[in-house]
DNA sequence: ATGATCACTTGCTTTTTGCAAGTAATATGT
DNA sequence: ACATATTACTTGCAAAAAGCAAGTGATCAT
């Protein structure tokens, strides 16, 4: 069940109404495991290596899902799991974290893998266009 | 001066890594102020549409500068007076900015102009190489 | 039927944020 | 020279958020 309110904005500016969504430590990890590798479900995301809480997690989801960037979907396989991906919204975040990798791995020590970043740097609409392809693929399963 | 510490890094993924330094309410848009507007002083950011405390203005500044993404300088005209600039690793946070501008611009309601944010979609690079020569300028001052 | 798994909650402590007021250093006006 | 105003912060305290450990109820596996 999404939560009531969104956080109110700050202003009308677009950079402080996008901080206002996922201005958070968080947030964006959620969304870079649902575009970079498999994690679909609460357990995923709480065994990722930067170990969030499962408290936070679960307020996490809620304002993701309350802000329009992911959906929750029971799993029909399983009823206890329940099975989250990005909504077209949330997809179009990829162009922002793309940019964030290429920061960080140009002034920061990461383990971004040098070949990857090469690929982004070069044509980032082309590798968010191969994301895309995947994220297509991964929920037109209804 | 510059704090002891920055902030530790929760895993090396550079998605992480950027969150750990830019990942909250206020760092960006202190870089967007100088970035996009005139606001070089610390009663400048006080003074911006989305009221930070002066507490954790300070807090933000003195993070930003230990992180090298912002140098502080006395103002030569003016003995009570600090000038903010972005270092190269700070002003290349444009890129990511752009995109958070042409996402906010999609899909929130915002007061961000349409034609500029066609210009950032057009041609991304050319943008932020528009922004470099305006920061160029701004910074070429000892 | 029993025990494990899953997606969370709950309760509590610690940290961060927010708000209002204060301060020291410098500048400005007379 | 002196009083007043600005500037860039601090300080103190209350409120909100984050972090930690331990539950809980529904479902699944045997």
């Amino acid at each position: 069940m999404a939560r009531r309110i969104s956080r109110p904005r700050r202003s009308s500016c677009p950079v402080a109404t996008s901080l206002d969504i996922f201005g958070d430590r968080w947030s964006l990890l959620i969304i870079r495991d649902l575009l970079f590798t498999d994690n679909r479900r609460f357990s995923d995301f709480a065994r990722a290596d930067e170990a969030i809480a499962t408290n936070v997690l679960a307020d996490r989801l809620e304002l993701l899902e309350c802000e329009g960037l992911i959906l929750r979907r029971p799993d029909p396989a399983d009823g206890r799991k329940f099975v989250y991906h990005l909504t077209p919204k949330g997809f179009d975040l990829a162009a922002v974290i793309v940019q964030m990798v290429i920061w960080a791995a140009r002034h920061e020590k990461t383990a971004a893998p040098p070949d990857l970043v090469r690929e982004m740097e070069r044509d980032p609409d082309k590798f968010v266009e191969g994301l895309r392809a995947r994220w297509e693929r991964s929920s037109a399963r209804p």
